[in-house]
DNA sequence: TGTACTGTGTAGTATATACTACACTGTCGA
DNA sequence: TCGACAGTGTAGTATATACTACACAGTACA
């Protein structure tokens, strides 16, 4: 029922086939939670972490935070920062694309990134 | 010292000149609130109120609800979901648009809009 | 057969969030 | 001068968030 929590197990366990380190108490200890704690997130029986942990997780996984924190239902901070100094513009922008494929938006990022404006 | 009060404030006394149902303690009573919450809030002495609040607030002062959001370190929820649903995108699409002037920005509002893609 | 792991269950907790309830003081028109 | 407003101060509260602490049972290998 959790989207993190399967996520996460099945990156965990995947790396743990060829790396023991992936242990799920090892990983808690390395990111510093209880492995308790980490369980019930992998069972989604927890709500999900806090971003800073979120973000240890995703790099202890060599994860995309932004992904973890997306199944955790969260924004990173410097996304949502960035968006609240231009709330209109950016409301604006985000609603219009909200049904544009993929394809069609990573033309725009391509665009603003190659300066042609 | 709290941006989102001052702007509350003053959106509501300048209402109040020409309409006294902008007391503060009439707005508080038809958003729902107490009226010595609405005075915190205004002060700054208080932390955000929610989004259900600042949504109410913001129609009974015809303000942008996105403003107000952002004023109280919100984002507006159903933004957020529409990022979560593609979270790579868009954290690059947003990082990218970071420095990028309104004007750019707005271009590509229209472009999308216009169905240029 | 014991010791070194594994994951999990239960209970509790500190802090933050988003308010309410109510009393108090000041102003202003009739 | 009093009744109806105005705004504010103090104290308390329900719920959520993000965990910890510790005990427990199962597996594996030496």
């Amino acid at each position: 029922m959790s989207d993190l929590g399967d996520y996460l197990r099945k990156q965990r366990e995947q790396r743990r086939q060829s790396d023991p380190q992936f242990s799920l108490r090892k990983v808690a200890q390395r990111i510093g939670v209880q492995p308790s704690y980490l369980s019930k997130v992998e069972r989604g029986s927890e709500g999900s972490p806090s971003e800073e942990t979120l973000r240890r997780l995703a790099e202890d996984l060599n994860e995309d935070a932004d992904i973890l924190l997306a199944l955790g239902g969260k924004i990173s901070t410097d996304l949502a920062s960035i968006i609240r100094k231009r709330p209109q513009l950016f409301a604006e922008l985000i609603r219009d694309l909200k049904d544009i494929p993929d394809h069609a938006v990573l033309r725009i990022v391509r665009e603003v990134r190659d300066g042609n404006w």
